[in-house]
RNA sequence: UGGGGUGUCGCCAAGCGGUAAGGCAGCGGCUUUUGGAGCCGCCAUUCGGAGGUUCGAAUCCUUCCACCCCAGCCA
């Protein structure tokens, strides 16, 4: 909404080519994610920059996985980014592709090169290689097999792709510059040598081309006309464009964008599985990871990552954006969606000796203060009450205006109440709240105009629901956890305390229905999601995000000013 | 010390030679049966630094500085 007034840079480019009819004024892009792991919030960005632009442009977004490289793909990531995509809201219809479905024309193309003169196969190995690309600052030099015959080339390629040689021992190369000051001009490798079963292809294959060479091939057999990736890859544009003007076909504009870095968070597929492999979370679900299936596991909506997506903008210049903006979305869109209901998740029981033992009343409450069709439910009110712990003050500070003796505070639809002492234990902790009420309030309002200046929540002892609450905190405490002392890895920077199981909250009867994945706010807490470790005698809930709270920010910068 | 990029408010980010948008955060106030939400207001005389061109520069030129990426048969 915020940005919906600027183009970024990429539609500026887009309009251009629109006016110079590069394209013959079509937008067709894609989003070609590695099935070698899960989605994160960082795919997310692209994957709302390439669906997006063709829905701005009345265009389209093929969805290609760029499986070219079996050693490290599964299907088990395909189905996944799938699942992911399609749960954000996105939609590629029935344009999915695979890189590992052109391989058969990559292999023409190839040829097309070789006869060209302008690839050879190489037998050096792969430290060989390497010796001769040189360095940043020297040229490197010419491998002894570049000058080999187009006939041998060509008959060599094809006993490599018969499989008559071990892997690693010979590769296909471009001839373009073993001099040029980007190293990716080099005399790249596009094919090499690999044994390996693929996820789709299966053994069909045991040469397998390399990014460079499948990645604007796949573009240029789907005409794609804006192939967006990340700044890394500009120094690859240059060969891009050169193999695409040397095959002479359809010819797409790459477009590079900076990737997302975000706060307190890790976005490397290679740091993320290890996270997953170390059992240091409990999958790539686990909802302290930023990963989509995490985010949709921890209660973010899909609207609220698109909504972050749009408004982070899109430019060149790498940032790390603050994860808090992220969580702005994630507040307002549970706000206007969720329904609220009253949990406790650090009970003290409140006892109000006015009120008949045996006495329940059915409370109307609001589901919804920000949607009027959502109606109101009945909520059990009773003489004895859970209560947050932090509600009460026994010597109340400064601001505190909730329950302490003498006070009477409003409970949340039902009445106000008054603390008229406490009970405690031998050891002198508060073990319940005595309290009486004023039948005249009934419903929260008192008729002789008396206010009160806080409203708690609350729930019936002995309707209450036990749940288990789990509560998620930052993943890592640094803000940049990539960020490490010299010999240290980034797990350094994990927050133990990411984690905290409460089993001890209570709750009132309505979520008796409750389906996994339900989300809810929990009336001045946060908002809450049905876990699908749930039983139906055990529910757990895990804390999406808590509501903004200024009494918190009031302690805190209190005791930051007795600091 | 080669090449490619980037530097505008605490965080994102517009700006494209005509005199610094917007969002988040923050700070005030109003309002409120969630210390939530909502509403109103404030929040860059200055654009990495220094020179220059121009009536006029964040935008053009020169120069310096800082940061990011590249030497996988990964993507």
């Amino acid at each position: 909404m915020k940005n919906e007034t600027n183009k970024n840079f990429i539609m500026l480019i887009i309009d251009e080519h629109n006016e110079n009819n590069r394209f013959n004024k079509q937008v067709h892009t894609r989003f070609p994610p590695e099935p070698n792991g899960y989605l994160h919030i960082g795919h997310a960005k692209s994957i709302n920059i390439n669906f997006g632009l063709a829905k701005e442009y009345g265009g389209l977004c093929n969805l290609r996985f760029d499986d070219t490289n079996p050693s490290k793909e599964d299907t088990e990531y395909v189905d996944s980014i799938m699942k992911d995509i399609k749960w954000l809201g996105f939609n590629w219809e029935d344009r999915i592709y695979y890189a590992s479905d052109y391989f058969e024309q990559f292999y023409k193309y190839a040829v097309k090169l070789m006869n060209k003169g302008l690839a050879y196969i190489d037998d050096l190995n792969a430290e060989e290689i390497r010796k001769y690309r040189g360095t940043l600052t020297e040229a490197g030099k010419d491998s002894p097999y570049r000058t080999r015959p187009i006939e041998e080339n060509l008959e060599l390629f094809e006993k490599m792709k018969n499989g008559e040689f071990p892997d690693g021992s010979k590769t296909l190369r471009a001839k373009i510059d073993m001099s040029s000051p980007n190293l990716n001009m080099r005399d790249p490798v596009i094919y090499r040598i690999l044994h390996a079963k693929h996820h789709r292809t299966g053994d069909t294959w045991c040469i397998y081309p390399m990014y460079d060479w499948a990645h604007p091939l796949s573009d240029s057999i789907e005409k794609i006309t804006h192939s967006i990736c990340t700044l890394e890859f500009k120094d690859h544009r240059p060969l891009y464009d050169w193999f695409l003007e040397k095959l002479e076909i359809h010819h797409s504009q790459q477009i590079e964008f900076a990737r997302l870095n975000l706060s307190y968070t890790i976005l490397s597929k290679r740091k993320l599985i290890m996270l997953v492999n170390k059992n240091i979370v409990s999958g790539w679900d686990d909802p302290r990871m930023p990963t989509i299936s995490g985010m949709r596991r921890r209660g973010y909506p899909p609207k609220a990552i698109r909504e972050f997506c749009s408004n982070i903008g899109v430019s060149t210049s790498n940032s790390l954006v603050d994860i808090e903006f992220l969580e702005y979305f994630v507040r307002e869109e549970l706000n206007k969606t969720s329904p609220r209901i009253m949990g406790v998740l650090n009970p003290i029981k409140v006892i109000i000796t006015n009120y008949p033992e045996d006495k329940v009343e059915y409370i109307d409450a609001v589901n919804n203060p920000e949607d009027t069709t959502s109606g109101t439910r009945k909520v059990p009110f009773s003489r004895e009450l859970y209560i947050e712990r932090e509600d009460f003050m026994e010597e109340p500070v400064k601001k505190f205006y909730r329950l302490s003796p003498g006070r009477e505070v409003r409970f949340r639809y039902a009445y106000f109440l008054t603390c008229t002492g406490v009970n405690k234990d031998e050891k002198g902790n508060i073990t319940e709240i005595l309290c009486t009420y004023d039948p005249e309030t009934k419903g929260g309002n008192a008729p002789d105009g008396r206010r009160s200046k806080a409203t708690l929540h609350w729930v019936s002892v002995k309707h209450a629901k036990k749940i288990t609450v789990r509560l998620y905190n930052k993943l890592f405490n640094q803000k940049d956890p990539s960020i490490t002392e010299e010999g240290e890895d980034f797990t350094i920077n994990l927050n133990p305390r990411s984690l905290e199981i409460l089993n001890e909250c209570y709750i009132e009867p309505s979520i008796e229905n409750a389906k996994t994945g339900d989300i809810y706010q929990l009336e001045r807490l946060g908002y809450f999601v049905l876990d699908k470790d749930s039983t139906p005698d055990n529910k757990i809930f895990n804390r999406t995000i808590t509501l903004r709270d200024t009494w918190k920010k009031i302690q805190k910068n209190n005791s930051q000013a007795h600091k």
